[in-house]
DNA sequence: CAGGCGTGGCA
DNA sequence: TTGCCAAGCCT
C-alpha cells in the first residue's frame, strides 16, 4: 500500500522530467517578478496571462518603477485582465515596498502576507520561489489534487473543507526542493489532474490516491455551493465629439472599480434628446449578469457638464492604451470601425496599431 | 464569514 | 446555450 517514495518525492522528480519550466516568469529569484506573476495568476489562467504579463513588465521593470507610476497607468495594462482591486493592490503594495522595505521586494513569508493582494497561498509561493522557504500552497490547482489525494470533499470553499485543505497541504511539505515541488503540484493540477477525465495513468501519486483508489474521481473535490445569479440591465452612453468618446472614472469600490467607463444611466430612463440606439449586448459576471443597452450621442451632454465626477475625452485611436473594462473597450472598437467607415478622422488602421504598442493611459482632463 | 470581485475557454 | 471554473484576496 504506501509507496516507496514520499508524495512530495514523486512530485518533485515528476516536475523535473514533466513540468513546466519555460514559462515567462520561471527562472528567476526576482521576487518582483515573482510576485507580478502570482498576483495575475489569481483566478487567471496561465495562457491569458502570458502577454499581460509580458506588457506589464516591459512597462515596469522593477518595483520602483511600478511604484512612481500613476494609478491609471497601472490599471491600463492591466485592462481586461479583471479582478481590478489586484491592480490597485499592487500598485499599494509597490509604495508599501520602496516605503517600508527601501525598494527591496521582501521574500519572506511574514513580510509578504503584511502586503496588499498577498494572502497565504501568494506568500508562500512567492517566498518558495524566491528564497526557497517551506511552505504550502492552496490555489484551485492544488486544492484539486489535494482534496482527491487526500480523500477530503465538501464544499471547497466552506472554512471546514480549506482548514483540512491546508492542513493536508502542510503534511505534504517537503524538506528541501520546495520550488520544484510548489511547481510541481501547480502542474500536476493544470496538465494530469484536471477536473474532467484527468490522466491518472501519468500521475505520480496515483497509486496512494484515495479518489483513485476508492473510485471517487468524479466527485472529488466537492462541488461549490452554486448562487443564483441576478440579472441586471443598465443604459452607458457613448457621446462623441470630433473622434474623442467621453469617459468618466470608476469609484474605487464596486465593480470596475478605479477604471474609466462609459457614463451610464438606469435601463428604463429615456435616453438623451437624439441619441441613437447601438446593438444591446449581455457581459456575464461571475456573480451577476449584465445586460447593457449602449445609446450613441454626438453633441454636448448636460447632465455630465454639471456633475462631480471626474470625465475626459479620450481620442478612439487610443482606446487600446486606456484602463477600460473589456466589454466597453470592445464597444468602443465597434463604435470606431463605424466611425472610421463615415471618414471621420479618429481611427485609421496606421493610428490603432500604433497607440496599441505604446501602453498611454487614460490622464484626467476635468 | 459569506459574498463581492472579471474574463475567457470549454463542454 | 448554459454552467463551470481558473496560480485568491478582502471585508
Amino acid at each position: 500500500m504506501p509507496s516507496p517514495e514520499s508524495f512530495s518525492a514523486r512530485v518533485v522528480r515528476w516536475q523535473r522530467r514533466h513540468g513546466r519550466h519555460d514559462l515567462p516568469w520561471q527562472g528567476t529569484r526576482d521576487a518582483y517578478r515573482i510576485w507580478l506573476s502570482e498576483v495575475m495568476l489569481q483566478q487567471t489562467q496561465v495562457t491569458t496571462v502570458i502577454p499581460y504579463y509580458e506588457r506589464f513588465l516591459a512597462r515596469f521593470p522593477s518595483v520602483a518603477a511600478l511604484a512612481a507610476a500613476p494609478e491609471d497607468d497601472v490599471l491600463a495594462l492591466w485592462s481586461g485582465l479583471g479582478y481590478y482591486a489586484r491592480a490597485r493592490n499592487l500598485h499599494r503594495a509597490a509604495k508599501s515596498v520602496m516605503t517600508d522595505h527601501a525598494g527591496v521586494f521582501p521574500t519572506t513569508f511574514d513580510a509578504l502576507v503584511a502586503l496588499p493582494g498577498i494572502g497565504r497561498s501568494t506568500a508562500a509561493a512567492i517566498a518558495a520561489f524566491a528564497s526557497g522557504e517551506l511552505r504550502a500552497i492552496l490555489d484551485g490547482n492544488v486544492k484539486r489534487v489535494i482534496a482527491r489525494h487526500a480523500g477530503i470533499g465538501g464544499d471547497p470553499a466552506s472554512n471546514a473543507v480549506v482548514a483540512s485543505l491546508w492542513e493536508a497541504a502542510e503534511a505534504r511539505l517537503p524538506a528541501r526542493a520546495i520550488e520544484s515541488y510548489t511547481q510541481g503540484l501547480m502542474d500536476l493540477g493544470a496538465t494530469v489532474c484536471v477536473v474532467r477525465e484527468p490522466a491518472c495513468a501519468t500521475c505520480p501519486v496515483a497509486l496512494d490516491c484515495v479518489a483513485r483508489g476508492e473510485d471517487r474521481i468524479a466527485e472529488l473535490p466537492g462541488r461549490k455551493r452554486r448562487r443564483e445569479s441576478p440579472r441586471r440591465a443598465i443604459a452607458m452612453l457613448v457621446t462623441l465629439r470630433a473622434g474623442e468618446v467621453l469617459l468618466e472614472k470608476r469609484p474605487a469600490k464596486g465593480i470596475w472599480g478605479g477604471l474609466w467607463s462609459l457614463p451610464e444611466f438606469p435601463a428604463d430612463q429615456k435616453p438623451p434628446a437624439g441619441a441613437r440606439a447601438l446593438a444591446p449586448f449581455t457581459h456575464v459576471f461571475t456573480h451577476f449578469t449584465l445586460d447593457v443597452t449602449p445609446w450613441e450621442i454626438k453633441g454636448t451632454v448636460p447632465f455630465l457638464e454639471k456633475g462631480s465626477v471626474p470625465f475626459f475625452w479620450l481620442p478612439l485611436s487610443e482606446l487600446e492604451g486606456a484602463a477600460l473594462p473589456a466589454p466597453v473597450k470592445k464597444l468602443l472598437r465597434e463604435v470606431r470601425s463605424a466611425s472610421a467607415g463615415e471618414g471621420t478622422c479618429a481611427g485609421t488602421p496606421r493610428a490603432r496599431s500604433r497607440r496599441a504598442t505604446r501602453g498611454a493611459s487614460a490622464s484626467r482632463r476635468s
